[in-house]
DNA sequence: CGCCGATAGTAGCCAAGGCTACATTTTCGT
DNA sequence: ACGAAAATGTAGCCTTGGCTACTATCGGCG
């Protein structure tokens, strides 16, 4: 199933060394700690592209939870040197916001473009890409850019 | 200022509507939580097929977490009645827990699967998979078993 | 056959990300 | 132009999932 243990007997199933199972969970672990803050950047600039601004009640609306939450988050971003914010005024991303919020949407673009091509379901391919693109690795993009490169060519 | 008009004229980029937005991401949120559960109950029945038991310490280092916060998500899976387990003697999955772990190994395995197909590395696939299996649906998986059945054939 | 190191469990702290309840600004309709 | 409703912001609490430091048990060996 996966990988040949160097020492001592297994009994019945083969498993991945300590140190890799161990590493691949963290990994897991920390993007989960990031996919909010790119939730939010991205929508934040979706929001600006939209509608020429961004409110904190219209961030917590789309993101499904209360103001209250919304504003501590962004206030996070605020340390961050994501984002800034103007009482009353709405919030903005910085020049770093910007960037990130260029890189979450095009990570996003692509996973909801491999999973169409898979075959998944339009509305199914872009709920599910809100959770799992925060933990596709630029090995994997890259494999996914690849592969939808030699789908369009076919 | 915030509505535009009831329904018209998006400035420049079209967004998908509230409602449907805040559902998508609530359901990652629930994923996010039912997805330290999976990782602990699949790893668990790993141990057992492996071993023949899973100690507490022996998750704790898999997991890369120290062991008191392993004993800690084990005493949740109790409470949900996924796990019991019988101090300095192990823990063991209940009827329920096993085949939880069935389902999400399953699951696991196509994930992994589909990114081998589309061309991920195998290192990358399997550590990535971690994290994304979370997120699939029932209706992405049933495209991804389709479209790995499509694979085989050709 | 008892002691001591390794293994297991407990207590208590922290940060993140939820929430509700309350306070403050803005804006809009007379 | 002013007062009330809506929008925004703040305070404080809860749970989860981490951690470290401490306690308790087990089991092997001298």
């Amino acid at each position: 199933m996966r990988k040949v243990a160097t020492k001592a007997a297994p009994r019945l199933v083969e498993m991945p060394e300590e140190p890799t199972q161990a590493l691949r969970f963290s990994k897991a672990r920390t993007a989960r700690s990031s996919a909010l803050r790119d939730d939010y950047v991205e929508l934040i600039a979706d929001l600006h592209a939209a509608h020429g601004e961004a409110r904190a009640t219209e961030v917590a609306k789309r993101l499904g939870v209360t103001h209250p939450t919304a504003i501590k988050s962004i206030a996070r971003l605020k340390r961050e040197g994501l984002a800034t914010s103007r009482p009353y005024r709405g919030v903005f991303l910085t020049e770093a916001g910007q960037a990130l919020a260029g890189r979450v949407r095009a990570r996003h673009r692509l996973v909801v473009d491999l999973l169409l091509a898979i075959g998944v379901p339009p509305e199914a391919a872009e709920a599910d890409a809100e959770g799992m693109e925060h933990y596709a690795s630029q090995t994997t993009l890259k494999a996914f850019a690849r592969f939808l490169a030699k789908r369009r060519d076919a």
